[in-house]
DNA sequence: TGTACATCAGTGAACGCGCGTTCACTGATGTAC
DNA sequence: TGTACATCAGTGAACGCGCGTTCACTGATGTAC
C-alpha cells in the first residue's frame, strides 16, 4: 500500500472504530467483540484502540453511550413527527421511536444493556442514559397534568410502559418473537402496542 | 485427595454441571462462561462437560432448556396458587410467574435469551420453548371466550404481555430500573405492573 | 520564512494467558453366561 | 459364585489460537519565537 491510499493518521478513527464495533456486535454479538477484530475492521493496527478508549470495556462503554444519544434522537424525532398534542400521543410517539431505535440500531440497544460488557459508572454513559429516561419522565408527567392518569401511580405506569417497549425490542430482536405471530413488519407492531397502551391505560 | 472424598464416577455430574454454569453466568455473565471453569466448579477435569454435552454451545443449550422447563414450572405455580377463576387473573398470574422466574433465576434467564450463545434450533430446546408459550395462548384464549378481549387482536394483546413482563423482567435484572424508582421489591412491581395491565386492557 | 520543540496519533513486537477441542487412555459398572 | 466382556464416565496431555495489555517507538501536526 503506498503512502497515498494509507496515511499515518487516519483523521477520524474513534468514529471508525464505533462503526466497526456495530459490525462487530451484529456479526459476532457482543460475546465475540473484539479489540484486535475491531481494529482490523477499521484498518488499523490493533494496538489503536486502546490508544483512544483506554481498554475494550471503556471501547464498550463509549459505544454505550452513543447509542443512548441516538436512543433520545429517535425518540424526540417520532414524538416531533407526530406533532403530538397531548401526553397520550406523545407516550405513544416515544414507545414507537423507543422500538425503531432498537430495531435501526440492534448493535447498540444489545451492548447498552449488557452490563457485563461496559463500566457502568462511566459519568458520560450516565449522563446520556438520565437524558434518555428524562423523555419518558416529562411525557408521563404531561398526562397526570392532563388527568388522564386516572389515580394510577405515575411510577407504575412509567414502569409499565418502558418495560412494554423494551421487550418488544428485546424479543423481536432475539428472534424469538417473529416465529410466533403473523405481523412481521416490527414497526407496526410497536404502533399496535404502543396504541393499545394508550388507549387503554390512559384514556381521555 | 483419597479415593473416598473422590470417587471416580460422579453420579450427577450434567446437573452439577448446570449448577457450575448457572454460577459462572451470575458471576461473570454468559460471555464470561468457558467449559474450564465450570469443570472446575464441579471438581471434574476439563473435559468432563465437553464428554456430556459436545461442545461449550451444547452445554449452553442444554441450560437454556432447563430454563424453559422451569419457567413453565414458575407460571404454572403462579396460576395454581391464584385459583385463577377467569382469563384475565390468569393472565395476571402468568405475569407475575413469570417475572418470578426471571429474578429467581437470572442465570437461566440471560443465557435462554442470548441467542449468539446457545443452539437456537435444538430440537430440545425449541420444544421446551414452546411448551412455556403455549400457557400464554391458552390464557388469552380464555379470554378471548370470555368476551374480554373487546375487539382487540389476540395477537396483539399476547405480544404486549409477554413484551411487558419480558421487558420488566430485563429491566429490572440489568439494574437499570431499580436505580430510577421507590418500589424496589421486584414481585410488588410485577404483580402492580400485571394488575394494571388486566385492568385496563381486559375488564370485565 | 524558518527552526525548534511539544503534542498527539498510530505502530508493531512482545508478553503471558486461558481457552475449546481432540484423543488415546483408565477406572467403574453392569450384564450375559 | 465366578468370569468375560461391553459400555459408559471421566482423565490428562497436547494442540494451536486469538486475545488484552504494555511499551518503547516513529510519523505527523501545530505552535512559539
Amino acid at each position: 500500500m503506498s503512502r497515498w491510499t494509507v496515511p499515518y493518521h487516519h483523521g477520524s478513527l474513534p468514529e471508525a472504530l464505533m462503526d466497526g464495533v456495530a459490525r462487530a456486535v451484529t456479526e459476532h454479538g457482543v460475546t465475540g467483540v473484539s479489540l484486535r477484530d475491531v481494529a482490523r475492521q477499521a484498518g488499523v493496527s490493533h494496538s489503536a484502540p486502546a490508544h483512544h478508549f483506554g481498554s475494550k470495556a471503556g471501547m464498550l462503554t463509549a459505544f454505550a453511550a452513543r447509542g443512548y444519544d441516538l436512543l433520545a434522537e429517535s425518540v424526540i424525532a417520532e414524538v416531533a413527527a407526530a406533532w403530538a398534542n397531548d401526553g397520550a400521543a406523545e407516550l405513544a410517539a416515544i414507545g414507537r421511536g423507543y422500538v425503531a431505535f432498537a430495531i435501526g440500531h440492534p448493535a447498540e440497544f444489545e451492548v447498552m444493556f449488557s452490563p457485563d460488557a461496559i463500566e457502568i459508572d462511566d459519568p458520560r454513559l450516565h449522563a446520556a442514559s438520565e437524558a434518555a429516561y428524562a423523555v419518558l419522565t416529562s411525557a408521563i408527567g404531561r398526562c397526570a397534568r392532563e388527568g388522564r392518569l386516572h389515580g394510577r401511580s405515575p411510577e407504575v405506569v412509567a414502569v409499565a410502559a418502558w418495560s412494554m417497549v423494551h421487550g418488544l425490542s428485546a424479543l423481536w430482536l432475539s428472534g424469538r418473537l417473529a416465529e410466533r405471530i403473523t405481523e412481521q413488519d416490527p414497526h407496526r407492531l410497536a404502533a399496535a402496542v404502543s396504541s393499545l397502551f394508550v388507549e387503554s391505560i390512559l384514556p381521555a
